[in-house]
DNA sequence: ACGACGACTGTATGCGCTTACATTCAGGCG
DNA sequence: CGCCTGAATGTAAGCGCATACAGTCGTCGT
């Protein structure tokens, strides 16, 4: 057989001897064409194999049906394999000591695994295909520049590029902001830091023993922690509680230290992680100091990481729906596509609180 | 600023007072233009944010520049967020008692993250672009066909889609299958199944005690589960040990009866999970049986999930290197495009055994 | 000084598809 | 029976870009 290129509406308009305009209407407006003709150019649509080409489609229409998705890089260690050599020397099975983890790839929140498969999920139910890219620190303008030539629309994950790109070279395509800070004036949806954390701090004022709270802080410059400050401070405001706040720099190691040294002044009866991590630190530090968690002290964590799951006790932490930010990313940008001059939205999407056993009896 | 619409070659030659052929050949051929007149036209393109539409190129060109990587669907349930109404109700956080992590989403191991991942970085790495699909039940044709029409080549995982879809529409797309079986005289790229699991019982021969070996194999229809028994085979072949193979099916609970059964005959010196969540199993039945691991008999796993790193005591198992698997999927795509007529390669790429504590001392 | 040559730029065509508009034809109506 | 109408189909004009080919002009060799 020699199908040497693809067949075109030409191909397909001769074979079933109608004209290629015919065609076209076949395969986007069916209702248009007597259903004789429509079997006769299905058929022979089916016999040549022909699929239409989305270039050319994309060209007529002056829409690719393709949405873009910027996630930030992950630099892929340049020693990554590569092709084996075509005579190939038998796979070698690599023995790595593993005993602590330390191996583990450093991926390890499902974070972006589930913004794809939102994103993904939400855009074939539109119709849209999904251009998935990872501005990887050399070429974040060159990417950001290919990719606004080829999609509809662009989701970008907040601080994977920097904020005249985003303004200056694609000012005309539509585009929503991903966990960013919101404020902007444009179309953004992110998670709702500090609701979050602002419930499960009540929570936790709720069941926790007697005694003082204390607030592990991420960095300043992070919005994230940001929000997870302020809604620490709305949930303690008013409330008749002793509280103080160390910084834990959203690490292991800060949130050990910070806990290390308040236990050398008094035994918090409360330690709210900004993020996992540090609240992870915080547990470890507690169990040197002989503190029982959660009878003497109950902690909290923020993110959900598959730690978070596994620690002793497991961390009562927040989870961010990641799934529905990718499905509600794209919603938006539908929503501006089908509308361009409608108002910005900024979606704030509630979070999940899971209660583990750090945190004590189900309140 | 009344930029309705993108501006196009057309418009940039005006600007620069060139033809538009010029303004093509700075784009893709700089050399070929004088640097006083390239200069010129550049400062155009900056002034009017042009970017260049990938549907013409890709029309003018015969290709998209952008590769498909289909992966199983993941049937994203259909209670899940849509856009909240305009007037947004304040955003309600919820509780889960997630204790024991019944609430934990089901995509457990970043199995496709890490593919996507890898696939996108080798894709971008060769100036391609990658276009993510995901076969819902629902629609695997239509997405596959959908896809065959804007990408230059498709990486399809493996049992994503019926066989005969792969030979039926897309017959001229090049496509290279991942994790399948392999042996189908098309290009393809899968994990050393065999290799690994036979490195990992030699090297639980050599350190385990005394006594026979139980190999809790997979199901019979699952080519995964075929090559994990082979590699075993190769292992015990000739070894003067006792061993017998139960049925667990890949699952938690198989593994944990096949084990509970066997301590009522013989308590092993090892047992071989063909995967993880059986290996889990039989872990927690040989702790009922009050059996110490990995003292009086060691276990292995394969796979590498999340909970293998957590499990008490750790569990050594195989990791799939999935981010090597999306990496070589690209490069053998984008050696067909380079080599039409090339030999289909079948990769098999090595595997990594993480040493833990349940297999006893490193030898 | 004249033609050849090379460097640069412009003209014009086609990539495969969609669609506005033109054409054809079968009925229906006055 | 002529004319109007509407359904079905065909004709042809782009969509924005790449590029083969055709100039144009300054240089160099003789």
């Amino acid at each position: 057989m020699a199908e040497s290129k693809s067949p075109t509406v030409y191909d397909v308009a001769r074979e079933a001897d109608v004209s290629i305009a015919t065609v076209s209407r076949v395969l986007r407006s069916p209702e248009k064409v007597s259903v004789s003709t429509r079997e006769r150019v299905l058929q022979a649509v089916r016999r040549l194999g022909y699929v239409p080409n989305a270039s050319a489609r994309g060209l007529a229409d002056r829409r690719t049906g393709v949405l873009g998705l910027l996630i930030p890089g992950h630099d892929i260690p340049a020693t990554s394999r590569r092709l084996p050599a075509e005579d190939g020397a038998p796979a070698v099975v690599e023995f790595l000591d593993d005993r602590d983890g330390r191996q583990a790839d450093p991926y390890r929140n499902r974070y972006f695994e589930q913004l794809v498969r939102g994103a993904e999920a939400a855009a074939w139910r539109a119709g849209y295909a999904l251009l998935v890219a990872a501005g990887t620190s050399v070429s974040r303008d060159v990417v950001m520049h290919d990719l606004a030539g080829r999609v509809d629309a662009l989701a970008v994950v907040a601080r994977t590029v920097p904020d005249e790109l985003l303004r200056g070279s694609i000012g005309r395509t539509p585009m929503v902001t991903v966990a960013g800070e919101g404020g902007t004036g444009a179309d953004a949806v992110r998670v709702d830091n500090r609701g979050g954390m602002s419930a499960l701090v009540r929570h936790v004022l709720a069941v926790k023993p007697p005694g003082p709270v204390l607030y592990l802080a991420g960095p300043p410059d992070s919005p994230d922690a940001a929000g997870r400050a302020r809604g620490f401070h709305d949930a303690v405001a008013g409330q008749d509680v002793p509280w103080h706040t160390a910084m834990a720099d959203f690490t292991w190691q800060g949130g050990h230290d910070a806990v290390t040294a308040q236990l050398e002044e008094e035994i918090p009866a409360a330690v709210i992680g900004a993020n996992d991590q540090s609240a992870l630190g915080a547990l470890a530090a507690l169990r040197e100091g002989g503190v029982d968690v959660p009878g003497t002290c109950v902690v909290t964590g923020f993110d959900g990481i598959d730690e978070s799951r596994y620690s002793t006790p497991t961390l009562t932490t927040v989870r961010q729906p990641m799934i529905d930010l990718g499905i509600c990313a794209v919603e938006l940008l539908l929503r501006r596509l089908a509308d361009p001059d409608a108002a910005p939205r900024d979606l704030q999407l509630p979070v999940d609180v899971l209660l583990r056993t750090s945190c004590g009896p189900l309140g």
